[in-house]
DNA sequence: GCCAACGTTGGC
DNA sequence: GCCAACGTTGGC
């Protein structure tokens, strides 16, 4: 089983989005990079884990954690051509662009922030998230890393 | 709101 | 294939 992390901007879509659908699965769609793309195509697998994370907010961080609950398939929104991620260049018979299902499994028990783990260099220095000019919304998290984060989890914060 | 970093586009 | 221009991400 592998570990990844998924960002989202809770004003577009928070982890209180994913909770409010109960144990319903709810389709990660909108992701328009390739890397990213690759990730779920090449290495994302149902049952896999994920971190959600809150970007482009107040307090950036991991708030909370998703299984992924489908393999990757072909993202609809590209085709529709109301919607704002849709991709006229994509052809139907042979898809861009790639999505996934996930549900919630839980909260974490508090906001592990961005700043948090910048500031446990030791422990995060090599975390894919904290490289410098990341902007990979899909990546993939070592068992180390997860481990790290889930007891950062379990102090309070000072 | 600012802006650095990065990805994509398109002319040549 | 190069690279300047442009668009987007996302922390601060």
């Amino acid at each position: 089983m592998n570990y990844w992390l998924m960002k989202s901007e809770p004003e577009v879509f928070g982890i209180e989005h994913l909770k409010a659908c109960r144990e319903k699965t709810e389709p990660w769609d909108g992701i328009r990079n390739y890397q990213a793309r690759n990730f779920m195509r090449d290495g994302m697998k149902k049952g896999d884990l994920a971190f959600f994370y809150h970007s482009n907010c107040k307090q950036p961080g991991i708030v909370g954690i998703v299984d992924i609950a489908s393999n990757a398939y072909p993202d609809p929104t590209q085709f529709d051509a109301g919607s704002k991620y849709f991709d006229a260049k994509s052809d139907p018979d042979a898809p861009r662009w790639l999505m996934v299902d996930v549900r919630h499994v839980r909260d974490l028990k508090r906001n592990v922030s961005l700043a948090e783990m910048k500031q446990q260099a030791e422990r995060f220095g090599d975390f894919q998230l904290l490289a410098k000019g990341n902007r990979l919304s899909i990546m993939p998290v070592s068992e180390a890393h997860w481990n790290r984060v889930l007891e950062l989890e379990k102090r309070s914060r000072e």
